[in-house]
DNA sequence: CAATGATATGGAATCGATTTCATTTTAGTT
DNA sequence: AACTAAAATGAAATCGATTCCATATCATTG
């Protein structure tokens, strides 16, 4: 491999300035610029950026964490990111942290060794009061979810206003005994959401009953399950706020497979957008999150910040969308 | 940010010594060892990776070259090789080349630049004699996809295999017009499953007429359309092996919404077995790709290879699995 | 007791770039 | 022609580690 020492002797002149041509610095006349050029050509050489990014102290690499890569919404936010920092010409890693909070502060340590030069958070489950000692190293934001008392820019989606939103849907369609599932785990989104509920049957002088509420909902098969769950009640919701589209379809495929109708006898409202929901027959109705956007303007602003900026404790929120298909 | 040279100091010993201890080198007495660590703990000090890398000359990155991340295929074989760099503390790089010749050739000049390791290429537009000159400057292997002509590490699915055995299901439940479809760009892997099916038809004196085979395939709108495509012909395929869930998926939806019944009228075999696969009715027969599986051998090669084995021009083939559903 | 090998430690070179500072050359002004 | 400012160039320091080589101490052995 050349380096820069080897292109300086075969052009006869001193690494200073060859130096000075590589990075488009004045005060090098034409003649020996092109003299360079051509010394560069000649053995093939490029700047060894390892050695770059040790004189200059800056790292123009970013690490994303997430919980997992095969979930849709992590792989689309990332999708997103990626296509910023590629026009930036950054390097995106990836981090799954598996929802593990030693993994978090592995991937975190890479930040203290100089690996990375900035962190995006788009889960967490550490307290801030842990992550926080590590942004002395370098530049942390959080995209999508943050632990409470965060003191660092966040960029996310307003999940109140989506699960407002979605209730009073339900509510306009004529619904007062409304159900709700959930993951089980809390994070800021999730607890969110479900104030953004409340909020609604409150203000339209409803509430919700202990019995309607459904944890440990996740995938398609947790779907099934609540189903009979709530055919199971004396008293039954008549339409089910779920957390996921998966979750809905779920509960759709099953009702079916009992012959309850949706929406008639049981509406389901989904969340995500995910490409399935448009697919089945009958279409889900769900809520959109503008994932891309978000993931663009994250890494937008970590660049930013990685060049120098001041990192200033903003929040941005962004606002989803209601998608009404057949399922309500 | 403390540097070993404080380090040293502080410790009042030099900087061979701190480094020897950082790194577990013998000769270095018990005494002194804790002097130096308790050093280390007292300035908060953590080697700076960058300057490590510089010295020692080692890259623990790895970039992965794919078209991009919200294909769950591509995610799903991200996910399985990230656990495995995580396990050996290597960081991994996403690129999404969009399926575009000069985004990967500006990936592969980051190996040039030492920014990276090495890199696994899980698709490919470039030709062979392009990629090739970049050897020299690290590990290249290809998981998945590869141009033909390749001499390098290569991991990859039984494309072949996958297609025939597919089509020999479809001839078992009886079917002799059997119908094609593919995305239309032209792969190793899109090739090997295209001569499987014909190997198995010819192997079984059958054989695909051309008006039987529909390009373009991508999603479940294309599906929607091949479905009409079908139906318009005067002599029809009675099953289309495709390419992907989702055009079997888009098949089987505007089948049902036309009172075309699957699979006595018209069979469909997909491909992937993705989870919408699995949660619609009728359930989509479909050739499964254990995709983890070349994901993880994939990243222990290339480790290896990063930590100085020497590259073997060997080609790892794994079987497909199929899937049998409602849908043939 | 001298010779020898193992253990311990540090000085200085090195990895491959950038940048400060000093020096020389050129061009412009009076 | 003399003087000054701008342009061009290079020597050497620097970034933060590792490692080669030299040297010093210690224990062991014949």
């Amino acid at each position: 491999m050349a380096t820069i020492e080897d292109v300086a002797r075969l052009a006869g002149l001193s690494r200073t300035t060859v130096s000075r041509v590589i990075n488009n610095h004045p005060y090098v006349s034409e003649e020996k610029r092109q003299t360079v050029r051509s010394a560069m050509e000649q053995l093939g050489y490029v700047p060894n950026s390892i050695a770059q990014r040790l004189r200059t102290q800056t790292n123009e690499t970013v690490a994303v964490l997430i919980p997992r890569l095969s979930n849709p919404f992590f792989s689309h936010l990332v999708d997103a990111m990626e296509d910023i920092a590629a026009l930036y010409r950054f390097q995106l890693i990836i981090c799954q942290t598996k929802s593990g909070k030693e993994r978090e502060i592995l991937y975190l340590d890479w930040l203290k060794t100089r690996q990375i030069g900035g962190v995006i958070f788009a889960s967490s489950e550490n307290d801030w009061q842990d992550i926080k000692r590590y942004q002395q190293y370098g530049p942390i934001l959080f995209c999508n979810e943050y632990p409470p008392g965060t003191e660092a820019p966040i960029i996310h989606l307003d999940q109140l206003q989506g699960g407002y939103m979605g209730t009073q849907h339900l509510i306009e369609r004529g619904h007062t005994k409304i159900g709700y599932c959930y993951s089980g785990r809390q994070n800021t989104n999730i607890r969110d959401r479900f104030k953004g509920l409340k909020l609604a049957l409150k203000d339209h002088g409803l509430s919700i009953k202990e019995d309607w509420i459904f944890k440990d909902a996740y995938d398609t098969k947790d779907g099934g399950r609540i189903y009979y769950e709530i055919m199971a009640l004396k008293d039954r919701p008549t339409a089910v706020f779920t957390g996921s589209d998966e979750v809905a379809l779920g509960i759709i495929a099953e009702a079916r497979r009992n012959g309850t109708h949706v929406p008639k006898e049981l509406a389901v409202l989904g969340f995500d957008d995910q490409p399935i929901a448009g697919l089945m027959d009958p279409g889900i109705s769900t809520v959109y999150q503008p994932v891309k956007d978000i993931g663009k303007m994250a890494m937008e602003l970590m660049i930013q910040l990685i060049r120098g900026g001041h990192p200033v404790q903003q929040i941005t929120e962004l606002p989803l969308h209601l998608i009404v298909r057949a399922s309500t």
